[in-house]
This record gives structure tokens, sequence and C-alpha cells, in this order.
DNA sequence: GCAGTAAGTCAACAGTTGATGACATCGCTC
DNA sequence: GAGCGATGTCATCAACTGTTGACTTACTGC
């Protein structure tokens, strides 16, 4: 009943418990079929709830996406400043893979909106920003280190789609054994050649 | 009338061509909106046709929808056996950059069924496998190969879709310039360190 | 215990979607 | 020129989607 993905138990009515069980449902959702895949009714089934809650309290499934954005964007700048890269892959690694990553799919997603792209954007500069400063600051070290998101991103969500075999049968420890020479690379720059 | 991304002038009648301006359209489209949002009325719109003959030439939008990637697969087989993985970076690049490019959006799709998954399957190994050879072979070689792909897919679906602010506004020589010491690292392995 | 309100549900709606089949039209062959 | 079949269109359908508002129920405070 209580079982990973599906419907939690009934409980007294909790406004915040609720908002929070559709925010959850909505990232775990989001993040498995996309946007455009995830839709209210299961999304409200997954929380327990109904779904004209999501109106309700959200005003629209995109007020919805949004706010499961901004929970990530929270949680980015809640969490500590990674100093370099190699730090910034570990944290974004341990987040993004096996779990339920709205961010990594919708840093993938094809046609963002200006506000959901706006988000993203601050998003990722809250994650970059202290790793960018230790490799040098500058437009190429930001470039190096969208460079490494770009990475993690196509990594993560290649796993979790199974459409690169070996990438998805590798084991966490074997995949950051193989990322290692390309943050260093990433770390030097060009002038590392 | 016949400028980029409108539908096409009347012509006479030629299944074929009809066939292929579906494929076409539905390319740009499943690229820009990624599968589901697609829809096959635009398709229709975009190839000057009616809608029915999606269903008509191709069974159904998911019958569309394996035809385009069977298109990306005899266009791997059929292109040359990149020699190296900077050959093939450069080749996806070309490809995939600032281009209608089916095959990046499939490979980071949230959900692909396991037909879908399958043929993605057999493109990337079509694409990989020389490249690999030229890196030793073997699981490592192999995995190196993908990371490469996931690395690119990474890039340019977020170039296309603008979530990551530098990398978006680079151009092609600046990003190819950055990646070129991620190429030697992935070519040397972890024996580089 | 009761009243009022907040939280949750249910039913319905308008619009959209992929697909189907009837119909129209074009083009080729005789 | 007529006939036939292939090609393309149009109208329609069932199912689905996000949203809305009426209704129900639970909970809190007096």
């Amino acid at each position: 009943m209580t079982a990973e993905g599906t419907a939690p138990p009934r409980r007294a009515r909790d406004a915040d418990a609720s908002r929070k069980a559709l925010l959850d449902a909505a990232a775990a959702l989001f993040d498995a079929r996309g946007y455009g895949g995830a839709t209210v009714r299961e999304i409200g089934e997954r929380a327990g709830l109904d779904a004209a809650l999501i109106a309700r309290y959200f005003g629209s499934k995109e007020g919805l996406y949004l706010a499961v954005l901004a929970d990530e964007e929270r949680a980015a700048e809640r969490g500590p400043l990674e100093p370099d890269l190699a730090a910034l892959a570990e944290r974004l690694l341990t987040r993004w893979d096996g779990a339920e990553a709205p961010l990594r799919r919708a840093l993938a997603s094809p046609a963002p909106t200006p506000p959901e792209r706006a988000q993203l954007r601050r998003i990722v500069r809250r994650l970059t920003d202290p790793a960018k400063e230790a490799i040098g600051g500058g437009e190429d070290a930001a470039l190096r280190a969208e460079l490494l998101v770009a990475l993690l991103v196509g990594v993560s969500v290649s796993r979790a789609n199974g459409t690169l075999a070996k990438l998805a049968g590798a084991s966490r420890a074997q995949v950051l054994r193989q990322l290692a020479p390309l943050l260093e690379a990433l770390e030097g720059g060009e002038g590392s050649r």
C-alpha cells in the first residue's frame, strides 16, 4: 500500500502535506515522462489525491511544473557551494543518477517556455558559479562549467532511458572512473593540450 | 510560400514525394517538440498534406516516428566509418548543431518504447564501433565512446533549448575548441591521468 | 455540540488528439 | 474521352487532457 510509486494511504486533511505530495508526485512523473507525458490525473493518483487540487494549489499544470523547478532552485541555493568541477560532478551525479530528478529532464527538454528557461538558467548559474571561479573565471571557464553540466545531463538521461547500452549498464563507480580524465581536462581547459 | 518551415506549394500527386515530405516534416517537429509535442496535424500541415496520410502511409504516428529513426539508421550505415573519436565528434556536431536532428532528441527522450530503444542502440553501435576499436576496443572503450555520444547529446539539446546560456551562445568553433581536451581525455582513457 | 470554513472529491466541460472511412479528384492507360 | 485505381481531403469519432465549479466532508474553534 505504501510501496514506491503507488498512492499513499489516507491521512488527515492537511493542505501543506497535500501540496508536498503533489510536488513529489509531479517531480517523479515529470522526470520519468517529461512534462507533456505526465498527466494531471496520474500526478493526482500518485499523490493519493484528486487532480483538481493541482489547479487549486498551483494554478495549473504549468504552475506545478514551475513549482517543482522552484524546489530545485531552492535546493541549489541551500546546498553547499561546490568548490570545483569534481565536487560539482559528484553532487550532480549523486543527485541525478538512479533518482527522480526533474532538473536533468528539464535541462534536456525540447521546448522550454521563457519562464522555464529563465529559471533553469538561474539554477545552473547557482550551481556552476563557485566551480567556475575555481578554474579562473571568465567566459571560457563558464563555458567549461556548462560543458560539465551538459555532459552530466547527457549521461544522466541516457542512463535513465537506456538508449546508450554500455553507459546504462555500467555502475556509477565505473562511470565516475571514466569521467575523471574528462574532469581534469575541463579543469585545465584548452591549455591542457 | 516555400519559406523554411511553411507548407510547400501544391504539386502533382506523388506518393513517394508525399511520404518524403511527411518524414521531413516529422523529423523537424519531433526534434523541435519531442515526440509527444509534435501533433499529426502539425506534421501534415508542415508537409503541405493532410494528416490522414500519416496513418495511410506509416500506419500510425508511432510508425512515422520509427520510420524517421530508420532514416537515421540508414544514414548511419551509409555514412563513412569514423576512424576515431575526434572524427565522430565532428560528424555528430556537424549533423546535430543548428540543424533539425531527430536522433539527438530521441537519444534524450524520457521514455522510449522497447522498439525505439532497440533502434537507437543499433544506431549508436553503428556510429561508435569503428572509433571504439581505435581506442583499444573492449568494454572501457565502448563506455568512453558512449560517453562522447552522451556529451554531444547534452551539448546539442542544451544549445537547441537554450537552458545553458553560455553554451547556447557560443559559436560552434568555440565549442569545438573547448571539446578538444575532452576528446583527448576520452581517447586516452583513465590511463591518461 | 454546533457552525463555519478549509480541504478534498466528483461531474462536467471545451478543446485536442490520433485514427478511420467515405468521398473527391487526379493521372494514367486503353 | 472514359474508366479505374491511386492519391489526397474531409468529416467524424472515441478517448484523452487540463480546468472549473458544485458538492461533500472533516476539522477547528467557540
